[in-house]
DNA sequence: GAGAAAATAT
DNA sequence: AATATTTTCT
């Protein structure tokens, strides 16, 4: 009897707990759609991304989406540890996956709360009953009073035993005394990533200087040392703005007389120090013509680490709290203005940088402008202001019939869409990824499925017989030679 | 101080 | 052309 023709992975998952969301993270592409692979055959939906940033985004973006996280933790990664600490406040379940390199780290996000550690490489089995652990979690929480009166070590810990078994470290006492010899703590920062890998240079530099954020690693002022590091200032070009170039803007301005700008009189209480020196001072130029032309401020770039940052901070401070001001104050990176943060906010709830999730279907965003609504004409162009910052796509309205319809170039307003008194709905229809970069990740995801199902006799035989979950990264490895060679081929 | 939107840089 | 960040306006 071959278990596999007669049993459907996703039949070992009760039906109840059939299709939940997970957001699966994982730093290696290859273990990343391996893993997710798998996890579909149980029936599990899976998003999946490489960043701890993005999976943030997603999961601040849609708070109750996910019902599972897993995510591969890996030390050395910068994003690691915050993304943990994040996670862990957002009350989502969430199970770990590294190697026993970092094994002590991932026994200290279970007494942190996180709900299960496995070991990798990670075998299809042990995905099997991955679902208890969000379902028990949702249990688990509404009976949160009662059990809030339990020591709260027990709690966490009876959290982190939830497990079939297997691979994890048995036993909670073996775990609490690990984490009580505290050396686990200390463990946690140093190795900073010496494989740097895609970043470039300009990024590397800083990646090499950053150091954790670990409150209790980092002091203020250290801390404020390096993370000046992240401040990535784009060059130095200034652009001039004479005031021969008539913008809508400057136009106004013109017959606006007076509350005219106080140029750079605000410019930055206290912390110009990101501008280079010998500007300082400068920030009004004269050209030839002796007008004055305004400096522009240097860009700073939002890294992925500095974002992380940022979401940790808002996360933090809650969405009410989560001002300008106060996120500047808990990010506490010098040189980093109120006003880039206040910026960084506009937009950040879109900010997604790698939608390697995205499976190319339309995404909508339910977010209108009054502004907008009452606008005589809608054009492609307030797509933006119907959620999306800016970009391709169009505005959608939704009335009480349910009936949608394109507004944008109709001609019409939204308003001249509701019937009576009724309000509109609109919604911002992002345009599908162009087909081109309807991501590799994708394609290659669906080649790696149809590989799998056609030629599972050829892996065996590639591998040289029956596979075991230690042959996990010879696995990936022959894998990603025969998908390369196969891509070869059908050219 | 905040947020929206325009301007501008990449 | 599209997106990212800064600046202006309210």
């Amino acid at each position: 009897m071959q278990r596999k023709e007669l049993m459907l992975p996703s039949s070992m998952v009760p039906s109840f707990a059939r299709g939940i969301n997970i957001l699966l993270m994982d730093h290696d592409t290859t273990s990343l759609l391996y893993i997710a692979s798998m996890l579909e055959q149980y029936s599990y939906k899976v998003t999946t991304t490489e960043l701890a940033s993005v999976a943030l985004s997603l999961i601040r973006k849609e708070k109750d989406r996910f019902e599972l996280v897993m995510a591969n933790v890996d030390i050395s990664n910068i994003d690691s540890l915050s993304f943990v600490r994040v996670l862990l406040k957002e009350e989502i379940p969430i199970i770990l996956m590294s190697s026993r390199r970092n094994e002590i780290f991932s026994w200290r996000a279970l007494v942190e709360g996180a709900c299960f550690f496995l070991e990798k490489p990670i075998s299809f089995d042990d995905l099997k009953y991955v679902w208890q652990h969000s379902y028990i979690y949702k249990r688990r929480s509404k009976t949160q009073l009662e059990d809030a009166r339990k020591p709260e070590q027990e709690i966490l810990l009876n959290r982190g035993n939830i497990s079939q078994g297997k691979r994890i470290n048995e036993g909670g006492d073996d775990v609490s005394r690990n984490i009580a010899n505290a050396s686990a703590t200390d463990d946690l920062r140093y190795s900073i990533n010496t494989d740097q890998n895609e970043k470039n240079n300009k990024q590397m530099e800083v990646d090499a200087q950053v150091h954790i954020f670990d409150e209790n690693s980092v002091k203020e002022s250290q801390n404020a040392c390096n993370m000046e590091q992240h401040l990535v200032m784009a060059n130095d070009q200034i652009q001039e703005q004479g005031g021969l170039i008539k913008t809508k803007r400057s136009l106004d301005d013109d017959r606006g007389g007076e509350k005219k700008r106080n140029l750079n009189s605000d410019n930055e209480n206290s912390n110009s120090f990101m501008v280079p020196t010998e500007e300082k001072g400068k920030e009004m130029n004269e050209n030839n013509n002796g007008h004055v032309k305004k400096k522009r401020k240097p860009r700073i770039v939002w890294t992925s680490e500095l974002h992380l940052k940022f979401i940790e901070a808002v996360s933090s401070l809650g969405d009410i709290k989560a001002r300008p001001k106060l996120i500047l104050q808990k990010m506490n990176v010098p040189g980093l203005t109120q006003r880039q943060v206040a910026s960084h906010l506009q937009i950040s709830d879109n900010v997604i940088r790698d939608l390697s999730s995205n499976t190319g279907s339309l995404q909508t965003l339910e977010r209108i402008k009054p502004s907008v609504v009452g606008q005589p004409t809608l054009n492609s162009n307030d797509f933006a202001a119907a959620g999306k910052t800016q970009g391709a796509g169009t505005v959608q309205v939704e009335n009480a019939s349910g009936i949608s319809s394109n507004v944008a170039n109709s001609g019409k307003s939204l308003k001249q869409f509701s019937e009576g008194n009724q309000e509109v709905k609109a919604i911002a229809v992002l345009e599908p990824p162009a087909a081109s970069s309807v991501n590799a990740g994708k394609s290659a995801y669906a080649a790696l499925l149809k590989f799998l199902d056609e030629d599972e006799e050829e892996i065996r035989a590639g591998l040289g017989g029956e596979l075991k979950p230690a042959d996990l990264d010879r696995y990936c490895e022959w894998l990603r030679e025969a998908l390369m060679e196969k891509s070869e081929h059908s050219e």
